[in-house]
DNA sequence: ACCGCGTGTGGTAACGTTCTCAGAAGTTGC
DNA sequence: GCAACTTCTGAGAACGTTACCACACGCGGT
């Protein structure tokens, strides 16, 4: 009848006394394991419901040794590919009685470690991490060795030895930069968003392998390579643009482009976030998009349909991605151990407005003289 | 120097163990409590070092009755208002040195119960809550008699005798319907998003108090309808437009609209997501903003500058509303009681070229006939 | 009448940490 | 030289659950 001591809080052992029955009993009939009579089962979930309890899943966590929990380790949730993937993640999660404890890292690599850590003291059963760009990894392998199940999210990281889910980066590049060069553009730069510029030297260009074996920016990057060596036209380093991944760094990494003496008229971005900073510096620039400038991005966000003008993307299946991963990392919880691989979804073109053939410009006041 | 016998995680005893001092020494001079010698504390940090030792959270919590967590209870990741406000609450929680466990509801009341009850379960420290539109609040006051901290954020439920943390949207939805009424509209619609229209009543319309103690949409809607009536204008039924929270509810909401025989002039959306329903309807529709139609949304979504013609919204401060909400858990958490207490922020207008005077249009197509 | 078996039940040991208490060792004060 | 105090240490309880073992009971088969 008395609950325990505490903040009226009960316990199995208070529902059993309440019930007239053992602790052992009582735990039986509200875990649904062992086996109970049925008269004594009804006993047990009336005292139960009658006194509020809640099970304590921190205990039964101890003992279980499962947390029902999922760490997941992103670069930054204001992200459009983040946040849907999230949403996949948390959706599958949910579906399978897990839930999900998210940290961001604003690719941050000691934030990373830092989230890491706390992850792991809080027992998460698993980790869907999408690594910080550059830095150290040994706080990600030391996980790995730990035991802990991980899937990686985008971004792959060479020799961690586990799952994988993304995007055929380098294959989706060069199909966005082809479609660049048969709308007749030769001068076709790239806002990457790496930190450092992403150079693809002359020596990478035929390693075999690089296919997926690569992080993101640098398969993007080797997909752009792909086209423009494919179609015969000149790699220039001064079109190779990296700043950071913020709206403004893509912004102000666009009006360095466009005062070159020879400016790109096409534009690839490598995501949706990017592709609004070079949108912006487009605008404020004056320059007309895509009579000045065509420009092409990564991720369909919700928004570039109705953005003027509609523009041109590669779309991802990003939802599909986080889903994958969390079945990915759940099947590996649960079921135990397939040899880690690499899942590559494709992507889709989806050409709207923002991509025409160079120059369209001149011909429009072409045919505006003629009149 | 034997670590326990399960998959090699090292434990207190391993540690003290190998440090050739007691599990309570031990104990101390890893959680850095009661008195150590400083050589033992050197001695057990090298034991813990070399054997990799981890602190069990789950163990930690059980007996200090605190895991360091905050359960956060949205309706969609997806929208920018909720990423954003994730991302204040994520980023103040951490420099707290608390985890942020989230949960995704759609809306749906029975996910939110569910939702609530596994938090409940996992011994979250507190919960920042978004209410469900509608349906039944029962789970949300029995979660708060039970003790346990929330704090409630966009939305109020009247009664529930918790802080909450929000825009004063009666206010700015009135503000952003003065400005359609300067531009000279009469015809002013609403997309609410609710899910059963919300009519203000005549009755309604005097209710002192209301301000402040409604929950979202009605709060707004009032604020518009306080803005008509002020200046006269008529409250037409047909123009108080709820569908779902999703883009496509608003496009075919706003073609309904479009549709009828005297349609609005002027459409005030409530979330940035309706927003983009709104244009890409009236961009399928044909009908051109502003010209034909003016748009003003709530929400300053970073593509709202890009998108054709750059939009005029009502910017909530979204990050310090979800900074705000997680301090004030915070403060409740580890301080203890004040009163609760609303806190209404305020909404800024921020005016781009989706506003217009009505029949721009038709200006244009005169000054085209002038030449 | 005995054994074997399945079902229901209770007692109790884990899980890994912190907390409480008691005592040992060293230090100070008279 | 003894009491009083501080600093350090260790043994063991506690948190709330599940896992494990033992036992009582009823039942059918040899």
């Amino acid at each position: 009848m008395r609950r325990s001591a505490r903040e009226g809080v009960a316990t199995i052992p208070d529902v059993a006394r309440h019930a007239g029955v053992s602790t052992a009993t009582a735990a039986r009939a509200l875990g649904g394991y062992g086996s109970v009579s049925p008269k004594t089962h009804q006993r047990v979930l009336v005292a139960a419901a009658t006194l509020g309890y809640r099970p304590n899943g921190l205990a039964r966590s101890m003992i279980t040794g499962t947390t029902h929990t999922l760490g997941v380790v992103l670069a930054d949730i204001e992200n459009p590919f983040f946040y849907r993937a999230l949403r996949g993640i948390t959706d599958t999660a949910r579906s399978r009685g897990y839930g999900v404890v998210l940290t961001n890292t604003d690719e941050d690599a000691s934030l990373e470690r830092e989230a890491l850590t706390t992850l792991l003291e809080r027992r998460v059963d698993g980790l869907i991490v999408c690594p910080a760009e550059g830095g150290d990894r040994r706080h990600l392998s030391d996980t790995v060795d730990s035991g802990l199940p991980m899937v990686l999210l985008d971004r792959h990281v060479p020799g961690l030895g586990v799952d994988m889910v993304g995007l055929d980066n380098r294959r989706a590049a060069a199909d966005a930069t082809r479609c660049l060069i048969q709308h007749g553009h030769t001068r076709i730069a790239i806002v990457t968003g790496g930190r450092e510029p992403v150079l693809p030297t002359p020596t990478q260009r035929n390693v075999p392998g690089i296919q997926g074996s690569s992080v993101t920016t640098p398969a993007r990057a080797a997909g752009y390579r792909d086209a423009m060596v494919e179609a015969g036209l000149e790699l220039r380093p001064e079109y190779l643009s990296a700043s950071g991944f913020h709206r403004d760094d893509a912004a102000a990494a666009t009006e360095v482009l466009m005062n070159l003496s020879e400016p790109p008229t096409a534009v690839l971005a490598f995501d949706s976030i990017l592709t609004l900073g070079v949108l912006l510096a487009l605008r404020r620039l004056g320059r007309r998009c895509p009579d000045d400038v065509s420009v092409l991005g990564f991720d369909d966000a919700e928004w570039a349909e109705v953005v003027s003008p509609p523009l041109s993307v590669v779309r991802q299946p990003v939802y599909e991605i986080g889903s994958k991963a969390c079945t990915l990392l759940l099947d590996r919880i649960e079921g135990g151990g397939r040899r880690p691989s690499q899942h590559r979804l494709k992507g889709q073109l989806i050409e709207r407005d923002s991509t025409a053939a160079p120059g369209t410009a001149v011909h429009e006041d072409a045919a505006l003289l003629a009149t």
